[in-house]
Parts: C-alpha cells; structure tokens; sequence
DNA sequence: TTTTTTGCAAAAGGTTTGCAACACG
DNA sequence: CGTGTTGCAAACCTTTTGCAAAAAA
C-alpha cells in the first residue's frame, strides 16, 4: 500500500499516523506469514519500539480491521493482513506454516448460519488445517 | 462411556488409571462446550485436584487423542472430547457458544490436500465462527 | 492546545517445570 | 518394587494496565 493511501485508512479509521504505527503495518507487508508481537518486535528492534506499543498496536490494528487474529496452536496470538482471506496449514512438529490461497467456505457458512438458533450474524472465522510437513513426515 | 471401556482405552494409551484422570474425564462428558484448565479446576474443586495436574492432564489427554484443542479467541486454551467433531460460534461479546452438529468439510479439506506443496498429511483442522449472538446484536 | 500515543515499570493471567512424595500396576 | 503421576512452589512467558512524558493534529 503507498503512503498516502496508508494515511487515509488511518485517518478514517480514527488512527493518528506514527512511526511505531507504519513501522510495524511495515512488518507485515513484505512477508505475508502471520506475525506474532514478539515476532514483530523482534524483526523491527532497530526502530526501538517498546514491545507494550506493538501490542497496543496490534490490537488498535485489529480493532479497525487492518489486522485479523490467526490462532496457530502455539503459544502466542498472530496477527495477519486482513485482506484477501485465506487459510493456513500447520505443522504440528516444527511450525512451518503454508498459506492456502483464498476461501472457498462462503456456501458452507450461509448453510451454517441458517441453522442457527442463537445467531443472526456471523461477521468472521477461522479455518486452520494441522497436520505433519514433507520435512517431518519421515 | 462406561468404566470398562475407559480403562481399555487409557491402557491402549499407555495411561495409568488415576482417579485424577477419572474426574477430568469425567468433567468433559456431561457437557458438551470446550473447557479450560481453569474450568475444570473449579467444576472439581471437590476433588482437590491441582491445577497442574489438570494442565497435565489436559496434555496427556491431547497427545492420546482423546481430547482436541479449540481456539475460542479467549484468553486460554479450551479443549473437548475428540469425538463427534463439530465447530462452534462464538459471540464476539459475550463469550456465548453454540455448538454446530457435525463437519462437513471433507470435500473442502480433499480440495485443498490436492493443492499443497509442503504437506502430504492433513491430521485436523480447526473451524470456528465469530459473530454477535442475538442478546448482544441490539 | 487538546487528545492520543508511547515508554517504562509493574502486575496479571495462563502455563510449564523441578523435585520429592506418592500411587498404580 | 519400579515407573509414572501428583502436589507444591516457583519460574516463565505472554499480555495488560497505570501513569507521566512526548508527539500528533
């Protein structure tokens, strides 16, 4: 996304534009692996952003819809783009994560919600596969 | 499941029998919701089962096969019985879960297998939803 | 200038680990 | 009796909170 563009999202989203701000939507940009707060504090420490500001910012991020949460079975909670949804595969022994272009599940969703009783809106899901790599298989 | 069949089972496992194990079990099968270490340490306070053993537990469960992680977007992680597999819809709000009868996903998780390229083996996934249930809608 | 945002320190969960005592088989 | 399991205390890791200083608009 240009720098222009990024300053309008913010704007509209009620989000001042800073520095600990573009630097860590920066980290998600060139890498479209989900990202956990250590991970991102990790990969941009030479900008010397407290790790108390990257959380905040990933839940502000959140909170406006820039970021979604991934849950990965591990420790921590990651955070990806939220633009073109798609879904991952995880590796139960070592991590590797492999992204699984698109979602397909849109036809599975509305045939959920109709049998839904305490239910009318569904704004959001996740869909995460596990299973063993090529690497560890063996 | 009745007491001999839960004995055959935690032996098959390489389980001991112990009445700790017995209660935890026990916590799952009245309810069908997710449960957390900390649920069940207060649904068994009677028992005067400690905390880490239910960690534990809950682990030794898991690595057997007779419980399944579920992610709730919640603060800790929920486990269930890892049978009749279904997913679940959470209120973004509350917190309210609702149970939904079954998976069918088979054909989607066939489609996706074929497209991997770092994956031969796809052991699980996990499929939850996220909305607003109708008390927290208005 | 007003309102957010940041950094620091500290607290608050949630989960794991070490070790000695105990219990299952 | 031997190995696996438990309880207790303490450590650990991730995430959140309070508050005063700094920065954005």
């Amino acid at each position: 996304m240009k720098e222009e563009n990024i300053k309008k999202q913010f704007k509209i989203m009620g989000l001042k534009i800073t520095p600990a701000r573009l630097v860590i939507l920066e980290a998600f940009s060139d890498k479209c692996h989900p990202l956990s707060a250590e991970d991102i504090y990790k990969k941009i420490r030479k900008n010397e952003i407290d790790l108390v500001t990257v959380y905040r910012t990933l839940i502000s991020f959140e909170k406006v819809g820039i970021l979604r949460k991934v849950d990965l079975h591990k420790g921590s909670q990651f955070y990806e783009i939220n633009k073109h949804h798609h879904h991952h595969v995880i590796c139960n022994k070592c991590g590797f994560i492999e992204e699984l272009d698109g979602c397909n599940i849109e036809k599975y969703t509305s045939k959920i919600s109709s049998k839904l009783s305490n239910f009318n809106i569904i704004k959001d899901h996740s869909l995460e596969f596990f299973g063993l790599c090529k690497k560890c298989e063996l």
